[in-house]
DNA sequence: CTGAAAGCGCTTACAG
DNA sequence: CTGAAAGCGCTTACAG
C-alpha cells in the first residue's frame, strides 16, 4: 500500500500546480476563513485536477483531528445494532469521516469498560464517541470522557440529557400512546411486561405507560411481570401472565424481541394472538413482521438516531455553548395482534 | 485530544531512558529480528515503566502498516451481520488492531462499488480487507484489490477459494446431511426452499441436498420453490409448496430467515409444524429460537468465520506461498420442527 | 489575506 | 547486532 500512497498527489503538489504556499492548500481544504475568492478558485482547481485527497495519517499526526469517530456499543442481543451502525455509517460517508467500532460488553464493570477505553484511546486518536445504550447512561464512562475532554454524544440516554448532545426517543409519550390505544380498544385488565432495569428507557416505557393507563383509565387492572428484554423473558412473563387465573386480554412488552417471547409462550400454552390475548411491542424491529401474527408497536428511526448522532460529533458545535437535543418522532404501527374486546 | 497525545511517551523518550536509539525502540515494539535479549530487556522495560503505547498516525504515515483492516459488508437484512462483526473485532482487539466498517449496498453495481473503494483507499490507508458475503464472491472487486495489491481475506466464498485466505463452511456437505436427516426421519416427498442466486452458498446448499437425495433415496419427490433468503420468499414459497395437492411432509429452506417464513405460511394456512410438515432451516441465527416450534437447523460457526478472516488478514503470510483456505466445521442442530413419519 | 519554518512520532534506507 | 539522519504529508504557531 506504501507504494500506492507514494504516487498519491501531495499537498504539496497542489500548492506547486495552483503557484501557492502549502498553508494555502491547507486552508482550502480545512475551509478556513480568509481565503480570497481568486486563491480558492486556483486552489479548487488543482485539486480537481491532481485528483488530491488529503492524507488522513499525516493529518492526524500534525492536528488534532483524526476523521475518526467510534461508535461503543454492545452487540449482545441488541435487534437494534445493525439499524444503528447503518446510520452512523452514512453520515460518516456523507462527512468523509472513517468510522470504527468498539463492541462491549455492558454486564462488564465499569473499571474494565474504563481500562478498555483507556487502551483504545491511547492506542490512536478519534474524534469522539457515540454511545448506545446502555453505555448512554453510564455515568462513568461520561465522567471519563469529560476528564479527558473527549467529545461524545449519546443515543437514546435517559438520564443527564443535558451532559452532552444526544438523540432519543420519547419513551415515556410513547409508550402511553400504546396505553391509549389499547384502553380505547376496551382492554382493562392489562399485562406489562418490563423491559432491563439497566436501560432507562425500560424505566421510561414503564412510567409513561403506567401513568396514563391510571389518567385515563383508573379502573383498569394491571399485572407486571419482570423481564430484560430477552426473547426468553418475554416467554417467563407470558407464561406467568397468562398460566395464572384471571388472565390480561392484552398485554405490552417493552421492547418487540420480549414481545415475541409472549407469543411464543401463547403458543405454547395454546392461546391465540390476538383471539384471546392482544399484544403491542416496542421498537419497531425487523422482528415485528417476523411473528405471526404481525406484531403492532411503536417505530423508533433507529438508522436516524445513529445517523444524528454521529452527525452531532462530526458537525462542531454551533459555539452556543449548550449540547444539542435531538429528539426523534415516534409512530404507532397498527398490525395484526391486537382485537378490539367491543367487537 | 491534542493535549491528551502530546502528554504520552513517545518513541523518543523510552530511547532516553533505556539509553538505546530510537530506531533499537522500533526494532523490540516491531518484533524484528537481530536485537540482542539484553537491549530487548531494557527496552521492554523502559516501555513497561512510561506505559508507552506507539502513535498509530505516525506509524501509519511513516510506515506501510495502519494496523487498521475494514470489514466490507451488507447490512441489509443479514442475521449474520452482527456475529461476523464480533468474531471480528475480538481477532483486532487482540492483535491491537483497529476495526473499521464499509456498509455497501450488493445489489449495486460494481462500478459504484468499485468507486466506493476507490473513495476509501484514498482517504486512508488500511492494511486490508475482509471481504463478507455476497462480496466474497465478486470477482470485480477482487480484481480490483489485487491490481492495488491491497491484500484480503473472504467469509464464505463460494468460487475461486484458492485466490485468497478465506475461511468457510462446507454448505454442500450440510445441506446434504439435512437431507440424509430428512430421509432418515422418512420423508419421502420433499420441499427445497432456495436460497439467492447472488450466493454462492445457495447454490451449494442446493446441489448438496439434491446429490444427496439422488444418493440415497432416488425415490423420493422433490418440490422447489425459488427464493432469495428473504423472510417473504419464505411465507410465498411456504404457500406455493404447501397450498398445492400433494404438498410435501418435510420442507428445507435454504436459511433460517425464510424458513421462519415458511412456518409464518404454515400458520396462514392453519398447518401445523411438525404435525402437518417437517422443518429445516440453515445457519443457526438466534431467528432459529424466535420461531414456534424451535427450528432444526445447521449451524455455522459464523463469529469463528469473523474471527478467522480477520487473523488471517492480520498474520503476514507465513511465506509459503500459497494462501490458506480454512474450513471450519458446521453441525446438524435438532430441535423441534421436524417429525418422524415412522412413529 | 498569505507564507516560510518547524514539528507531529514514527519507519525507512543506509552505515557501521 | 546497533544507530544517526532523513522523511512520511500534513497542521501549528508565528510573521508579515
Amino acid at each position: 500500500m506504501q507504494s500506492d500512497h507514494s504516487q498519491r498527489p501531495t499537498l504539496a503538489d497542489v500548492a506547486r500546480k495552483a503557484g501557492v504556499s502549502g498553508k494555502s492548500v491547507s486552508r482550502v481544504v480545512n475551509g478556513e476563513a480568509y481565503v480570497s475568492a481568486e486563491l480558492k478558485a486556483k486552489v479548487d482547481a488543482a485539486i480537481a485536477e491532481l485528483g488530491y485527497v488529503p492524507d488522513l495519517a499525516a493529518r492526524s499526526l500534525a492536528g488534532a483531528r483524526s476523521f475518526t469517530i467510534s461508535l461503543l456499543l454492545d452487540t449482545n442481543g441488541q435487534d437494534y445494532v445493525i439499524q444503528l451502525l447503518e446510520g452512523a455509517y452514512e453520515a460518516c460517508k456523507l462527512n468523509s469521516y472513517h468510522l470504527r467500532i468498539e463492541n462491549l460488553d455492558a454486564t462488564a464493570s465499569n473499571e474494565s469498560l474504563l481500562e478498555r477505553l483507556d487502551e483504545v484511546m491511547r492506542h490512536s486518536r478519534l474524534d469522539g464517541f457515540i454511545l448506545a445504550p446502555p453505555f448512554s447512561d453510564n455515568t462513568a464512562i461520561m465522567d471519563w470522557l469529560e476528564e479527558r475532554q473527549v467529545r461524545f454524544t449519546r443515543v437514546a440516554p435517559c438520564i443527564e440529557r443535558e451532559r452532552s448532545p444526544c438523540v432519543f426517543v420519547d419513551d415515556a409519550a410513547a409508550a402511553g400512546e400504546i396505553a391509549q390505544y389499547l384502553v380505547s380498544k376496551g382492554h382493562r385488565r392489562i399485562g406489562l411486561v418490563n423491559g432491563s432495569p439497566r436501560h432507562g428507557a425500560a424505566i421510561a416505557r414503564r412510567t409513561g405507560f403506567l401513568d396514563k393507563i391510571a389518567e385515563i383509565a383508573p379502573d383498569a387492572e394491571l399485572v407486571e411481570a419482570t423481564g430484560n428484554f430477552r426473547f426468553e423473558d418475554g416467554i417467563d412473563a407470558g407464561k406467568a401472565l397468562l398460566g395464572a387465573g384471571n388472565p390480561p386480554t392484552a398485554i405490552f412488552a417493552a421492547n418487540d424481541r420480549s414481545a415475541a417471547g409472549v407469543m411464543n409462550a401463547c403458543a405454547q400454552l395454546g392461546i391465540s394472538v390476538p383471539d384471546d390475548v392482544s399484544l403491542c411491542g416496542f421498537d419497531d424491529s425487523w422482528l415485528a413482521k417476523l411473528v405471526w401474527p404481525y406484531l403492532t408497536t411503536v417505530r423508533q428511526p433507529v438508522s436516524d438516531l445513529g445517523r444524528e448522532a454521529a452527525r452531532l460529533l462530526i458537525e462542531k458545535d454551533t459555539g452556543e455553548g449548550a449540547p444539542k437535543q435531538i429528539m426523534l418522532g415516534h409512530s404507532l404501527i397498527e398490525r395484526d395482534s391486537v382485537r378490539s374486546l367491543d367487537q
